[in-house]
DNA sequence: AGGGAATACTTCGTGATATGATGTATTGCG
DNA sequence: CGCAATACATCATATCACGAAGTATTCCCT
């Protein structure tokens, strides 16, 4: 699919994949692969983004003798999926005069 | 709205103004702007990318005294609408995930 | 025991892109 | 005469997705 549409969905797929639990940059890619894909130099430059930004906290934990790197999700990441729902009005506006068919 | 989200946009708004009959950038704007903003650095950029891409082609023709440069739609152009709708299914898809309530 | 696939994270460089700032020139109106 | 609107163009900048390459460990198969 076009690069240039992913952007801006980029970001709320991966706040989407720690919404309701807590996870890791691996798993979130399998996660989000049914929908986007997504290479690991674009999710680990979206995750310091998205921690840079506050929408998101970060803590390492041992599992299986292996460190992991858990990402938790904020209130302010929370809010960012609720103004999502919010541009998504616009953008479907911006898809009816794409796809309209009269002048 | 989130500049993003617009990416990926704005290349098929600008096709979609001049999909029934020629324009020019000073309307292609005003026609477009009710629904994303557009600047005119943008707008300039993106048209001659939709050239170069044979997505449109241009001639210039006089209009009260000045010149004006219209931008005709190209079968290609017509084509890059029709696979947008195509990948528009992918988009919603995606939109699913990310707004889905459960876990 | 050995080896390769899978897991897991990181950094660097590149190309694409939207945009503000700025510039030029003409028309139309008060 | 002056200013807003029309109309087009260029440049520098910041953001961003991604491939490439690297490091390390665990798990499974033979």
């Amino acid at each position: 699919m076009d690069n240039q549409l992913k952007r801006g969905l980029l970001d709320v797929c991966v706040l989407a994949a720690i919404k309701n639990e807590d996870s890791y940059g691996y798993k979130i890619i399998k996660d989000v692969k049914p929908y986007v894909e997504m290479s690991e130099s674009t999710l680990y430059t979206i995750l310091k983004r998205l921690e840079l930004a506050n929408m998101l906290t970060v803590h390492t934990s041992e599992h299986g003798g292996r460190l992991r790197k858990y990402y938790h999700i904020t209130n302010a990441g929370l809010g960012r999926l609720e103004d999502f729902r919010e541009e998504w009005r616009e953008v479907m506006s911006i898809w009816q005069f794409v796809t309209r068919e009269d002048g």
